[in-house]
DNA sequence: TTGTATGCGTTATCAC
DNA sequence: GTGATAACGCATACAA
């Protein structure tokens, strides 16, 4: 009687082809495909735990130390070019393979950074991904990527698995429902380095590494005030983000600057979804006193309410200017093209990287508190009246 | 005389403010930031390794043996319940953060998935990894991911730090210089469980995840001969990749099965990178006999064609057909819109997750060799000339 | 130049 | 129920 090796239902099982020479059957019961082992003795020595190559068998086999063998593999001065070599000849052929869990919990350093992000949906984290990869790959650093999700508590699980895995250093940027900090403060009680980017809190002494959301929003509402657009609405992300509260402090500067009214019911702050943006957009096209400019907070958003209001039939950008944030790469193409801010996405994960492993390798230094790339405003045909 | 923590200076060094109530200098000559910690006496005890509590320190704070720590952590049963909780009581007032190196080294198990990506510049891979983050949390897995930037050598180092990490398996997608297949082997031999997806080889003998490449590209040409067009180019990848392989597979069927010939200046297979993509667009869009539709490897190249059409002011759909893979974000909103092959990313990701796991919780399971997801072809403005 | 012994933090196998 | 103690694989201070 053949039982099944997950539900253990001995019923339902039926044979399903042979693979790489073994009969293979399927359990109906739980639809999972396995092989049965019984007549087949190499199935028990293939659960047997594998051993693997360690020092101690190079040592063996070559009958010296185990200290000489560490000395030979890491290079040190003290030792025969011969044995050097031959050591190195063993463990090639041995097809050694060094065991980085040992050499981290002796040495207490695992050479891994740690990095945890929000999402992956946009293109902004991957592309800060790609920044920070290249700068600590070529310091000898691994980097390992952990995603929160937007969810804070996903954030909390992420950070006490890094925490446990005892990376030498994090760099995180947070999500849109994070408004207590104490799962960061961990961190520096622990005098493991942190850097915030992007995503950033005040409320922890830290270095930090974003864009200059206020003077880039700032910038942009006065684009679309010098194109002539009156009612300019704010479509914001949640206030619990760092990001959000500047973007939206800079629109209501460049309008106060202009001499323009704040009207609240233009400014709307929500969760960053495209459900969301939707339902926002369509609120704010079917006011009566419809704004005639739009300022997004990301593109994403942005570009839901361009589609919108082709559907409306309200023309862009005579009847409505939009301008969104991040500069993905669908905004180049899409409709009229929309005006946005680029954001040095690259810059910004090397300059996090570069900073993170200045704490690591040097105890006793202290970056600045805050490091503001700048952005660019990448006009295009969304908010364009006036032919600049 | 302060000397520079980073060069070993002493000239040039300049007051740059304070830092955390401590005086900050800046190095003029390595022009790096540091503070001088000669009269902080907490500047030496940072210094010295800071001590992580440990089950011991539990065990001794508790008067108990570590073993009994141990058993309590992990709530095993035979346990009075009163130490249990006084256990669990001091790990929390001392702040306790289990060692994952400690209890992987013992355990020959790290709880952890790795993936290796070629890229992070399409949206593809981001997605794949979404999908597959999705199932190994929910299984309490960690994903360690790593980014071989195209390049076989960094994929070999990789692969060698995924072995050195111990970790329980292995996802991967190779890169376009990959053709040679021993590194990869070296997980088969040591049990480590191994899923390839998307860029995928026959050579080695694992489960593989892959959509209809063939059928896919097959029925995206098959469209465009449907839509009139004659004279069908195809702009493919390198024939290292098995994608680019299957889809020049299937653009061959293709004609074939309708009867056009396949003429050989009129398929290209190269590298996957912009400038490419545009040589060889130049190329095809100056030919005499220039195609009156071009099937791409990829959106990213099919969008370069549609620029450099439009440039060249040959009218898309009429003059000439494009047809791209994958459906980025942009490709919906360029141009007349760019038909292209959606592919099931999400699901590639949750599928390699699960095979992965099934293999490594399972010693003696089997998965079928390779598991084919469907594509969508995703039709749009740059090939529809019958109105279909 | 090489070997011995100890520790890194944890789990597991025995005892009691 | 609980406590010694031996692994796990490696680096290193100290001896030789």
């Amino acid at each position: 009687m053949i039982k099944c090796v997950k539900c253990e239902q001995v019923d339902h099982i039926m044979k399903a082809g042979y693979v790489r020479g073994k009969q293979r059957y399927l359990c109906k019961t739980c639809n999972y495909y396995f092989t049965h082992s019984e007549k087949d003795p190499f199935a028990i020595s293939a659960k047997r735990k594998r051993h693997q190559t360690t020092i101690i068998d190079i040592a063996k086999s070559l009958g010296v130390s185990n200290s000489t063998v560490s000395r030979a593999l890491h290079g040190h001065a003290d030792i025969s070019p011969e044995t050097r070599q031959a050591v190195l000849d063993k463990a090639l052929q041995l097809d050694y393979q060094p065991n980085q869990l040992a050499y981290s919990l002796v040495k207490s350093k695992t050479n891994t950074i740690g990095m945890i992000v929000p999402e992956f949906h946009n293109p902004f984290f991957p592309n800060v991904i790609i920044g920070a990869h290249e700068v600590l790959t070529k310091a000898g650093y691994n980097l390992t990527i952990m995603q929160s999700n937007e969810s804070y508590q996903v954030e909390i699980s992420n950070t006490r698995a890094m925490l446990a895995n005892r990376i030498d250093g994090l760099l995180i940027s947070l999500t849109q429902e994070t408004n207590n900090f104490d799962h960061l403060g961990v961190f520096e009680k622990r005098g493991i380095p942190l850097v915030l980017f992007n995503r950033v809190c005040e409320q922890i002494d830290v270095p930090k590494v974003v864009v200059n959301d206020f003077e880039a929003s700032f910038l942009a509402v006065e684009h679309l005030i010098m194109n002539g657009y009156e009612r300019i609405a704010h479509l914001g992300g949640p206030l619990t983000l760092s990001v959000s509260r500047e973007r939206l402090r800079g629109y209501k500067a460049a309008l106060e600057k202009h001499g323009k009214t704040i009207d609240d019911h233009m400014v709307i702050q929500g969760m960053l979804t495209q459900q969301k943006a939707r339902i926002y957009g369509q609120y704010l096209l079917d006011l009566a006193d419809r704004p005639d400019a739009i300022f997004a907070v990301n593109d994403s958003a942005a570009i839901e309410i361009i589609l919108m209001a082709k559907e409306k039939g309200i023309s862009i950008p005579d009847e409505l200017g939009v301008v969104g944030f991040s500069d993905n790469p669908e905004s180049a193409y899409i409709g009229p093209g929309l005006t946005t801010v680029r954001q040095p996405t690259l810059e910004m994960g090397r300059t996090t990287a570069e900073w993170v492993l200045q704490l690591v390798d040097l105890d006793d230094v202290h970056l600045p508190e805050k490091k503001i790339l700048q952005t660019e405003l990448i006009v295009r045909g969304s908010s364009r009246r006036c032919g600049d």
